[in-house]
DNA sequence: ATGGTGGCAGAGCCA
């Protein structure tokens, strides 16, 4: 089983890159942030053409994450963290086979401090507390997509110049540590990765043609799930072609 | 370089 990662910012533009990748590394799942569309918008009779079952969370303009599935449509929908009044659609979790995904839009933060950062780690307390849930009812659990943090600062492409900022800053990364308390590894790290690996750079200031990036998107797996999986590596192919999200997508392949 | 680029929507927000 090969399962991806790919914040698209906007599905809608992105949706020629998304079949010419997928033709390459045929996922049998994709978890989508950053739609940027409504339900009613979203591509479904391109995507079932492409052989995806889909399940949506979608908002105009900001946010919205899909999950594409070839491994039948996605059950056992949730699209709200319990305790959270949010109406910013930035999780989907569904349940496909005998494994439960998690698709995760994490907030960005925009600076430490502000408002936006506030409700980031409120955020983040919520989807540990409904994860705590649900890998008490789901043994094979992923949880992927966008973190919005860099868990180290080998995830930073300049981590003095990046100290203390958002994406990097301490209770961020205590926040994420707290997913990874709960149980959960990051499969990347499960494996020898080069230097430098990253997963975002920034559309200013030439970001990818000077590897300026940071590794923000992350597979998360249960403890069962994290001893069935192989591989999990960055694509950063898709993010040098023309008019690309400024994301690459992130694989995970798994025994079975 | 306190900028820069990109998406959405049609000016400013968000990233």
């Amino acid at each position: 089983m090969r399962i991806a990662s790919w914040n698209v910012n906007s599905l809608r533009v992105r949706l020629p890159q998304l079949a010419q990748w997928d033709a390459g590394a045929r996922p049998d799942l994709i978890a989508l942030q950053e739609i940027k569309c409504t339900d009613d918008q979203f591509p479904l009779p391109e995507l079932a053409a492409l052989g995806y079952g889909c399940a949506v969370a979608g908002q105009k303009t900001y946010n919205g994450v899909a999950l594409l599935s070839r491994l039948g449509a996605p059950r056992e929908l949730v699209t709200d963290l319990p305790g959270l009044a949010d109406p910013q659609r930035r999780l989907l979790a569904a349940t496909v086979g005998d494994l439960r995904v998690v698709d995760v839009y994490c907030p960005n933060g925009q600076a430490v401090g502000s408002d936006k950062y506030a409700y980031k780690l409120a955020w983040f307390a919520a989807l540990r507390d409904f994860l705590a849930a649900e890998l008490a009812r789901h043994a094979r659990l992923v949880v992927l997509g966008d973190f919005n943090v860099a868990p180290e600062d080998r995830d930073v492409h300049d981590p003095v110049a990046w100290a203390g900022q958002v994406l990097c800053s301490g209770p961020e990364r205590a926040a994420l540590q707290a997913l990874f308390d709960l149980g959960l590894s990051d499969c990347f790290r499960r494996f020898d990765q080069p230097a430098g690996t990253f997963s975002w750079w920034d559309y200013r200031a030439a970001g990818f043609r000077r590897n300026a990036g940071l590794r923000i998107d992350l597979v998360l797996a249960s403890p069962a799930l994290a001893a069935e999986c192989r591989d999990c590596r960055v694509d950063p192919g898709p993010r040098g072609w023309e008019r690309p999200s400024d994301h690459a997508p992130v694989l995970a392949d798994f025994d079975r």
